[in-house]
DNA sequence: CATGAATGAGCGTTCATTCAT
DNA sequence: TATGAATGAACGCTCATTCAT
């Protein structure tokens, strides 16, 4: 072996191929039972180079957070300014996107991490609030903020609490992780079955 | 300091002050970080003594989940059936219930335990899935079941998802763990948006 | 349970159950691997009980071997001074006994205890040596004395190191312990095969 | 002090350096009271290290065991077929091989760890059985087959019992570790004398 | 840069001994 | 006396991190 990272492209291909095998097995250990030998071992290098790579274990698990951010929110928050669609249609838009992403294992994972870490890493949080989380929100909000301006919307809970918005991803999420082996979900149906819900009471007025 | 636990109600209070001490340290440090010497300490006994009364630092862990089960579903189940209340109305009750359950901070922080550590605890796992969320989900399923047959419900969603009731529950509880710090997040509030909503879906026709 | 020792013979009878019990969990797990749990369980009673009668694991360890001095040699030592029998056939007798003695099991894990055990109990080694082993040694110098005053016997290989007459019962009791299970030995015919040869060879002159 | 073994033969080297502290280590304690410590600081290594090399205490236990084989025996095993001495020459020749062996101290303490922990280690009884014991009988069966062919031996019992011959050998050990301190014995004079003894019977009929 | 041997602090668990009942 | 719950020091083993090669 003793592949040598001279390039920066080099370097960062390496840290990526770590960083999956962390992702790996800190997914199938824990973080805190995960141990750095068979990370090395997932990612056939020496343990000692994932030193080369990441100040510790810790760090590790940071990056890992950082580098899932996705660039998918980016683009669509100016999307949404410009785009002539209805606030219906982005509200179903945005549930494809969530569907799309929580389909991912990897992003499943991260979330997963972030979720069980997230109190003791105050980083990943912060991170995660920042990145994701408050970006989804604000996003979310921009929505809701032109289907009331257009009369589509009739009340504003999802402006209130995003997070409506959200939930449901976060359990299927949970759910393939933990309770899947017992009892399977279909995601993408109960997404749709739950933007379906809230569309219809969105668009409707309150008594 | 060397209180002995001779009658079988004092042996249940010492299993319930260790299991509390535990519960602390495991929400705080994460399950696999947490010290056996820091739960003796919480729980001002001698690391030998949780022996005496648990297998196992897992098993300590495992009896947490399973002593925290509330009677609160048992009651409910039969109150379904026999009440002469709407199920509106009980959908609403229901998210009272959820609402102040979540409120308590142990159960928080086992619901928490549960979703971080469930992958690695089949045993855990199971028993969550099996007293609380399939119950939980039989209980919602009757709810919608009643209000189809009465003409108050339009469709079906919450039936083939009971998932969808609960979902905010589950992010008012990681909210409060992980991000509480960086902002607040009003769950009793987001609850009553979240069944507002609810029942302004359900109670109107699919288009 | 809570049987009460009041008078010396019951408690002469408790002190030999515990150390009856104790005897056996030592034999088979080794007197460091040996749990005072085991013990109790064993002589059926509590373990802070054995602390009553002994002062520590190692002063049960002590009074064991104390305790299984065996009167046998006692006896016979004056036996050998008035007795009218040949020196021969009080090697032969003596043969006996030893491979009678032997064929007892405690004594066995005794002595088999002693000699495992013996380098870290002084006290036990010294108890030993002198009250088996010396006495032993002397009655068999004794019988060879004997032996050669009255021209029966043609050498003193025997005097100067008795040890060469038990040697074999050493081998019978540790083979017994340690390599039964993979090959068995018969212990009392080597023995017999061994006083053949030891009279054989003392009666003969050397060259 | 960090001192890296990159080589087999310095990978040898360690074990080596390993086994020998250890061995000092059991046999001052005991093996189940000795402590990885003790065997570390005793061989100037970590205590992690020495999990690099054996996978347990048992396994290095059993890893001394052995390494102590002592090539000895089998070279002897040939050179009984070939060689045109007599049988009761070969027979002191082995008296010599035997006395030297057991001056050996490092031989003698694993001798004594065999006794002593054999019963809970069938793997070291099997070894040992297998490696010494049954070759040291074999051995002494072949040549107490000579000396009858050629007339020189008049009786059996060493081959019905060759653990005869070296009764004395084990009694010298076990002397040395248990009783030397209370009153010293040479061993090689109790040899000389034991084969003495076995000599002038063997070559005598018996009546 | 990369390797993997070495380190040593740390932790779950055990068990001889003590002591409240 | 007898019991057995409680104690806490001790120990085998692990593993994140370091560093010689």
């Amino acid at each position: 072996m003793r592949k040598q990272a001279r390039t920066e492209a080099e370097r960062e291909e390496r840290m990526r191929t770590i960083r999956a095998a962390a992702l790996d097995i800190f997914a199938s250990r824990g973080f805190a039972a995960a141990r750095l030998d068979d990370i090395a071992r997932a990612a056939s290098v020496a343990k000692g180079t994932i030193y080369l790579y990441f100040k510790s274990k810790d760090d590790l698990l940071e990056s890992i957070v950082k580098s899932t951010i996705g660039v998918t929110l980016e683009n669509f928050e100016q999307f949404v300014a410009a785009s002539p669609a209805s606030a219906s249609q982005m509200l179903r838009m945005m549930g494809n996107v969530i569907a799309t992403a929580i389909e991912d294992n990897d992003r499943r994972r991260v979330l997963h991490l972030v979720l069980s870490e997230g109190a003791r890493f105050p980083a990943i949080a912060d991170f995660y609030h920042r990145e994701i989380i408050s970006r989804g929100m604000r996003l979310m909000r921009a929505i809701v903020a032109k289907g009331i301006a257009s009369g589509e919307f009739k009340s504003d809970e999802l402006a209130r609490f995003p997070q409506l918005a959200m939930a449901p991803a976060l359990v299927a999420t949970i759910w393939a992780i933990v309770f899947q082996r017992i009892e399977t979900l279909d995601a993408r149906a109960m997404l749709d079955a739950h933007f379906d819900l809230l569309l219809r009471a969105l668009t409707r007025s309150p008594t």
